[in-house]
DNA sequence: TTGAAAGCGGTACCAC
DNA sequence: GTGGTACCGCTTTCAA
């Protein structure tokens, strides 16, 4: 009996003005229903007055635009998000931004996304390709309208949550026939090939490779060997340096090239951190650069460009991987044709010093 | 009377079986109601079964995780956001990550975050603090559980904002008597300071000052210079680049000193990526570091640390500021005493060449 | 041009 | 331990 009783009073409390919602529940501050109220509309009004203003009349308009400014209003794009199933949202996730390579590529990436109204889940994975999968997981979670992957090796289990999930997806920084939705690089490996080739025509029988242990430095590398090991007459010294490199890695990097019996020809390194650890060696043991060893880095990022008259480099712009990757994922969402989805920005090689 | 016949079939609908909701208007892939159906137990079983383990029966748990197995299921946690006010998501602000000093704290910051369960909304402000603005707005309307923030200089609009919003905000990298909530990070002004006190120490009397031109390092170079400034027999030769900085910069602002009589002394780089090239076109130009002139920058992040031997650096952890950052917002969002609202990690002046 | 009602996909609260 | 119900704050649908 006591039940029933509290049920039509519940039922009672439901009656009231349907334009007056409130609850108990409540936490946070003031919502469109509040505005409502204070401009004496609905709150459908107020909602078309935020996006799309043209189909409210302007004295209304006005009228809520000024209760939006009293009020202090700060919309909740969660539940926008989730009544629309649109988050006007994209996730990122990159091996780390403690490197040039990608701190670019997110920070272009980044500002084209904001321009258009978009933000940015940014996630790092690390260099280790474990734990992606629980970082997708988490971050579909969050239903973003896009995805920006970098690289197109991912585990089949993190393949199979992007595919039946429908998120439009870009991959970038290297490149693959087989994307999973659309990518944006160039081709790691036809990369290295071009330096073996470089290093052929210049007719060096020594070389030197400094590669970071990841996999695309390590593509890279093997299209420099794939080149060289069609031709007997070269001497190729290697060392592995971790990721992310530093400075201290090329310093390393030259030491052990020496220590196992380097001493001229020409050194390929996976990135410019690297090259620039191997002048700074080189400089210290008195070796000079260009006329006892010849280097070529790999980037020619923002704090380095230009600035070495004997390095060498080979330059990929990253500002425009992540503004195209940015680019597809604005078209795909506003449901326009994106173009092809294999983007293959190619890559310059930039002589200086006794490479030229 | 139409209406009322229309109320009355629309209440009917509503007498559709409870457990089975489901509409016309859904999009999506798999809800927490499908996978309640395939376990044949209600929703709310499953919400606890997935965020509450220990609250549901072993044989229960065992059902439902095979049913979310076996649906692909993956939670869509705006809709848990809205209905728990807490979104699980930490926001970010640094002016840029092309810059080791913000990728690092960012680095560390995004790490902590994701090691609890947290993510990060990443936003980049640039070096201007005008649009700072609409930016925070944006990020309040994402309703994140905690704030990050760079700088301690803010307009009184944005203060306003995020004051009335409630979020722990965690100012870094400067250091305020009157932070917004909590504040980590060392003071500017007195590493400046510092500095011009080393530099009064080791005698010099000629001093060159690179700063670049955003308000942090304006900071730094204000230290110097009220140090410097009450012994008159000292002159200062200065150069402002702009942010943020490359290389380039420090060529450029060594070139500029030169030109302006500076021949001898120690110079003040307000980073040590201008610190760098300086000593690059010191190079250059066949000037000895540190026998001419000596060099100190600020830094000594993961790409360069202990690699130049003439180079002296002032060091601030960047990684704790993150890291700390990270705590404390995780302490309150759990409701936890966070300790002191200031924290100043301090700085270390690392001392190389001429100037130990 | 405006509004009422019904969700979006979850969680809080309370009853059982 | 489990379930019903009323929301979270917004947008969509449809009607006026």
């Amino acid at each position: 009996m006591v039940r029933t009783v509290a049920k039509a009073s519940l039922k009672k409390e439901n009656n009231k003005p349907k334009t007056a919602r409130r609850s108990r529940r409540r936490r946070e501050g003031v919502t469109l229903q509040d505005v409502a109220n204070l401009a004496g509309v609905s709150m459908i009004t107020v909602s078309r007055a935020i996006n799309t203003p043209d189909r409210v009349k302007p004295d209304t308009l006005e009228i809520v635009k000024a209760a939006i400014k009293k009020s202090g209003y700060v919309p909740n794009v969660l539940a926008g998000g989730l009544a629309s199933s649109r988050t006007r949202m994209f996730a990122a996730i990159v091996p780390t931004i403690s490197n040039m390579t990608f701190s670019k590529t997110m920070h272009s990436f980044s500002k084209s996304v904001r321009t258009a109204g978009y933000q940015v889940l940014f996630t790092e994975s690390g260099f280790e390709i474990e734990n992606e999968e629980e970082l997708v997981y988490a971050i579909l979670a969050r239903r973003p309208d896009g995805l920006m992957l970098t690289g197109v090796n991912h585990s089949k289990e993190v393949r199979n949550m992007i595919l039946s999930s429908g998120i439009p997806t870009v991959e970038t920084g290297d490149l693959t026939q087989t994307p999973l939705d659309y990518v944006v690089g160039c081709s790691q490996y036809r990369l290295g090939e071009a330096v073996g080739q470089l290093f052929l025509k210049r007719g060096f029988t020594k070389v030197g490779l400094v590669t970071a242990d990841n996999s695309r430095a390590k593509e890279r590398a093997k299209g420099l060997l794939d080149t060289l090991a069609h031709h007997d007459n070269i001497q190729i010294t290697e060392h592995t340096v971790g990721s992310p490199t530093t400075l201290r890695c090329g310093r390393d990097g030259l030491g052990s090239l020496i220590e196992k019996g380097f001493t001229e020809g020409a050194i390929f390194c996976t990135s410019d951190t690297v090259a620039h650890g191997v002048l700074v060696e080189a400089h210290a043991r008195g070796i000079i650069i260009p006329d006892q060893m010849s280097v070529i880095g790999m980037g020619d990022e923002e704090w380095t460009p230009d600035t070495h008259p004997s390095l060498s480099t080979v330059r990929i712009d990253r500002d425009l991987i992540g503004e195209k990757a940015a680019e597809i994922l604005l078209k795909r969402v506003e449901g326009e044709d994106a173009g092809d989805h294999v983007v293959d920005l190619g890559f310059e090689i930039v002589l200086r010093g006794s490479l030229v």
